[in-house]
RNA sequence: GGGCUCGUAGCUCAGCUGGAAGAGCGCUGCCUUUGCAAGGCAGAGGCCCUGGGUUCAAAUCCCAGCGAGUCCA
């Protein structure tokens, strides 16, 4: 026993009130009034609560009222929820508890919270039993955790566990709770870096609630709490979370929880795909009430799903396939309207489906209801459940609102995994095709899904329709998680140490204008000047830094290379430090220039955004941006592409605001005051630390920002946006320059025009159609000397060999066929016309080739009957094969030579009854070209090559044809 | 943030152990048919994503970039 746990135990409470033991059979600390021997969770006690409600029966936005106010009545305010995606915090993606909403800087101090002590209900998403939702009875991906917070400092003590258990007692005796059916069971507790004991509150065999004492931090000593050690902390909270969800489920008594809180819905999908059942037949109500009895006693996982499945069916009495036929589309209906409320919270706080990070995840939630809902074969779309379930959602008015956002992004998703699907069956088609009459590799189902996206059962539907044997193995996605290589998480930079200094003060904000200033040193480090006040911004919110110059008290002129903020203190970044004397008075300049156009895109940046969101939609967010000199970026989230005509829209819309000259107001303000009067929209940016934020508004943009700005719209000037880039799906990158960036933006843009324009002598309007012609001209030109190159071949085998023409007119001579002489003439006519008209493109000939060609004539020569042609022409390699072929059709092998931009060229080819013999062409080829300084190779019967030495064209194809000789004789020696 | 796939004709894709750019569907024309369904013949249609590198030779191999898809944190 740990000491966390018998400090508790001093509760004055629950020792008046209730009985300590130990569970017999988990031996955890529980208490309670009724004699009991375990400690009334699951697995030590059944639930009892189904078919026999153990609260008086409310619906959801009713018990939600009743708690909240339950909590007002007795000093506590209440909260609005916050979003449920983390945008405040780092380490978690969504928000998993209500505690998630004041971490890290509120529970570390650094805040104070928006109440003390507060209420909330707030919407959580939690995907890691997402398996186990619809089958287990009780698993949701979403739920409301109703809460109340208490935050106790150093002198400023709120309350602690003795008042937190008597209002769960007496919140539940409210609830109609029978007190002696109510159970507290210790545990220890860790989490966020924080640890402390908790109770958890049973009744009926139910967890309730949770009430947690946060009373201890993380560290190197101390004692150990769930394998990490932990030391006692200044602050003590009071952390606690009652499911809503549940307690509506143990008011009611319904087999599962899905019937509990969304009667509803379940009731529209089970009528809507023509299933027969319904709740009021007690045997199917009696099936799932068993199977949410017996569920409730396992950690429901794809390997224990079916000793689960075997259990309830023996329970019951009937065979497993039995079970299965009943349970399977009512479990489907479950997990369909589960996530479809998942979906509505997490598309409604702002979430986009994306491949990364949070937006994966919603993405993941809609790809399996689109898989449930198919596996209903309905004709529901995931649309029309999203549409209903926001009507249900009616406290949340935000979803509302954005309700048409919300479908359109289902639609969106809706096709894109219809195509992903499409593609992944044609895909698994052509691989089941080979591995047709076996069994399908493992690795290539894996490949399909991680790759490809295709779920492995679509993989068997395909493949086993074709003909491979497709195998589903029970442990699928832990097979693909074991290829997954396990990446360290980078540990965190080390933080500098704490200046004992006063902080500086900020002139860049009273000053805004200002280019010089008088200070005072206060401090010297390594490289580093500290004053007592400063113009020098020392960057962030993805503004850089100032550069400029600090004047010592004797007139030494020192470079300002960057600032930096260290704690509250900035530090100057000097050349050199020497010059500097604590106590002396010494004069800062800044680069006006860096710092008017870093102001300039900042403001900009505020400018654009809120252009965007009235263009594209009020579900745009800032994912991140980064000011510069040159130009910025701002990236938004967005689940299309921008078309080109939005981003002129946004473009003129920033301009015109800009025109309208508003001026750019800044105030600091109230953390929780600003937060009550613009909402979570303020920290696009980040979330700054500080009970005090800067809130600075450019025409309808509110934001917490602490850059710095320029004092109007009009300041800005010109507004270009570069480009737009789509940097992950579901992330739109908006590049953008302003004031004089865009003018040279502008005039790069011009030089860019005007060169091309002179190049082609036509007028900059003229561009586009100049060049589209000449790129159909050029294709044009290319096709010619296709044509040409084969005419060519045709032409220069002509007059080679015995042309098939010619045999053709002696044969019209010879049988007085005027007829076909005269087409054989005219077609022979006209090839040489098209030839003679067609303007041949000059090579750079160099002299070697002129001087190679002459002396070369046509040999021809005859082996045991097999004729072979070899000589050097003019002409490149795609005709020197061309060529060959054409002389294939008189000769059995063909060797040519060509040499083309000072490299020579050899193509060997020959009848495939020649290559069969024994000849190679590759091999041969190879000996030749090394003559050439080079290589060559091919098939048997066809191969080229060649090499840089030009002047041994003739060695080459001398040696080929004398290789060819040699075979061609050992062969006939041989036969 | 990391891993893995893919960019070739209008579409779907083959070719990728380097060696004349292919198939099916679609399109155009002609033939067959009373018409339809269809069949036959001929043809048009390609910066093989871009830029480097290796090589005698690159759609194919290597690197970088751009674009698309997918899985995971």
């Amino acid at each position: 026993m740990s000491n966390k746990q018998l400090s508790l135990g001093a509760l004055e409470y629950l020792s008046n009130n209730f009985e300590s033991r130990y569970c017999s059979n988990c031996g955890s600390r529980f208490w309670a009034r009724a004699e009991q021997n375990t400690c009334g969770d699951a697995p030590c006690a059944p639930y009892t609560f189904i078919g026999a409600p153990v609260l008086k029966k409310r619906g959801l936005n009713d018990l939600r009222e009743f708690y909240l106010s339950f909590f007002e009545r007795r000093g506590h305010t209440r909260i609005s929820p916050y979003p449920v995606i983390a945008r405040w915090r780092e380490d978690v993606l969504l928000v998993n508890a209500s505690i998630y909403d004041f971490q890290p800087l509120v529970t570390s101090g650094k805040v104070p919270p928006p109440a003390n002590p507060l209420t909330i209900s707030q919407p959580c998403v939690r995907l890691k039993d997402i398996d186990a939702v619809g089958k287990s009875g009780r698993h949701l991906t979403n739920f409301e955790m109703m809460a109340h917070h208490a935050f106790n400092y150093p002198g400023c003590q709120i309350y602690w566990s003795n008042e937190t258990v008597e209002y769960c007692d007496s919140l539940l005796h409210e609830l109609g709770a029978d007190p002696a059916a109510i159970t507290y069971k210790e545990r220890p507790w860790a989490g966020g870096g924080n640890a402390g004991v908790s109770l958890e509150v049973l009744v009926g065999g139910l967890e309730l609630a949770t009430l947690v004492f946060m009373d201890m931090q993380r560290s190197k000593t101390g004692m150990m709490i769930k394998g990490e050690r932990y030391e006692p902390m200044e602050n003590s909270i009071v952390d606690t979370g009652y499911g809503l969800e549940r307690m509506v489920w143990a008011a009611n008594g319904m087999p599962t929880i899905y019937d509990a809180v969304m009667p509803d819905i379940v009731n529209y999908l089970i009528e809507g795909s023509g299933l027969e059942h319904s709740l009021e037949d007690p045997h199917y109500a009696n099936i799932l009430a068993q199977n949410a009895r017996l569920s409730g006693l396992v950690d429901l996982n794809a390997s224990n799903l079916r000793d689960l499945r075997k259990r309830v069916a023996t329970s019951i009495g009937i065979a497993v396939d039995e079970l299965m036929r009943i349970v399977e589309p009512i479990e489907t209906v479950y997990t369909i309207a589960d996530h479809s409320r998942c979906l509505v919270f997490m598309l409604g706080d702002g979430i986009v489906p994306s491949n990364v990070k949070a937006g994966y995840l919603a993405r993941l939630v809609i790809r399996k209801a689109l898989r449930s809902l198919q596996g209903l074969n309905c004709e529901i779309g995931l649309e029309d459940v999203i549409r209903k379930q926001i009507e249900n959602l009616s406290a949340f008015t935000l979803y509302e609102a954005r309700e048409e956002t919300i479908v359109d992004m289902i639609r969106h998703e809706t096709a894109k995994y219809g195509s992903t699907i499409d593609k992944g069956k044609r895909l698994v088609a052509s691989l089941a095709q080979r591995y047709r009459g076996q069994s399908f590799p493992r690795e290539e189902l894996v490949k399909l899904y991680d790759s490809h996206g295709v779920p492995p059962e679509i993989v068997a539907a395909v493949g086993n329709k074709i003909g491979t044997n497709v195998e589903l193995p029970d442990d699928f996605y832990s097979i693909v998680a074991d290829t997954h290589e396990r990446v360290e998480v980078r540990v965190a930079p080390a933080t500098e140490g704490v200046l004992d200094l006063p902080a500086t003060h900020r002139l860049f904000y009273d000053e805004p204008e200002q280019v010089t200033f008088q200070a005072q040193v206060i401090g010297l480090s390594k490289g580093g000047v500290i004053l007592d006040r400063t113009l020098f911004y020392p960057g962030g919110g993805g503004q850089p830094e100032d550069t400029g110059h600090i004047t010592t008290g004797v007139g030494t002129k020192v470079r300002v290379l960057a600032a930096r903020l260290v704690d509250h203190v900035i530090v100057h970044e000097v050349e050199d430090v020497t010059p500097f004397v604590i106590g002396e008075n010494v004069r800062g300049e800044i680069d006006i220039d860096r710092r008017q156009s870093l102001a300039r895109h900042h403001t900009a940046t505020h400018i654009l955004l809120a252009s965007i969101r009235d263009v594209l939609g009020n579900h745009i967010w800032q994912e991140g941006a980064q000011k510069g000199v040159d130009s910025s970026r701002l990236d938004v989230s967005h689940y299309k592409k921008v078309t080109d005509d939005e981003r002129k829209e946004i473009e003129r819309r920033a301009n015109r605001v800009i025109m309208d000259d508003i001026s750019v107001e800044q105030k600091w303000m109230d953390r929780n005051e600003a937060e009550q009067a613009y909402g979570f929209a303020l920290y696009q940016g980040g979330v700054p630390p500080g009970a005090v934020i800067r809130i600075v508004h450019v025409g309808a943009d509110v934001q917490a920002c602490a850059g710095t700005h320029m004092t109007s719209t009009g300041k800005v000037g010109p507004l270009r946006i570069m480009k737009t880039e789509r940097i992950q799906d579901g992330v739109e990158r908006f590049e953008f320059a302003a004031g004089i960036a865009a003018i040279l933006y502008d005039q790069e843009r011009d030089a860019i025009v005007s060169k091309s324009s002179k190049t082609l002598r036509v007028p900059p309007e003229q561009l586009p159609s100049t060049t589209s012609r000449f790129f159909e001209e050029w294709k044009e030109l290319g096709k010619e000397n296709e044509e040409l190159g084969a005419l060519k071949a045709k032409f220069t085998s002509f007059l080679m060999s015995e042309s098939p023409s010619i045999k053709k007119a002696q044969d019209a001579v010879n049988a007085g066929d005027l007829n076909t002489l005269r087409n054989v003439l005219s077609s022979l006519d006209a090839a040489f016309k098209r030839l003679a008209n067609v303007a041949v493109p000059l090579d750079t000939v160099p002299n070697v080739e002129t001087s190679v060609l002459a002396p070369t004539v046509t040999i021809v020569e005859e082996i045991n009957g097999i004729k072979i042609l070899s000589k050097i022409i003019d002409a490149n390699m795609k005709e020197l094969l061309r060529t060959s072929q054409e002389l294939l059709n008189d000769n059995a092998v063909v060797i040519l030579g060509g040499v083309r931009a000072g490299q020579a060229n050899i193509v060997i080819m020959m009848r495939t009854d020649v290559a069969k013999k024994g000849l190679n062409a590759a091999i041969i080829i190879k000996e030749a070209c090394s003559l050439l300084g080079g290589s060559g190779g091919g098939r048997p019967e066809r191969a080229s090559g060649g090499g840089p030495h030009a002047d041994k064209i003739n060695d080459a194809v001398n040696e080929a044809t004398k290789l060819v000789h040699e075979k061609l004789k050992a062969i006939g020696r041989a036969g």
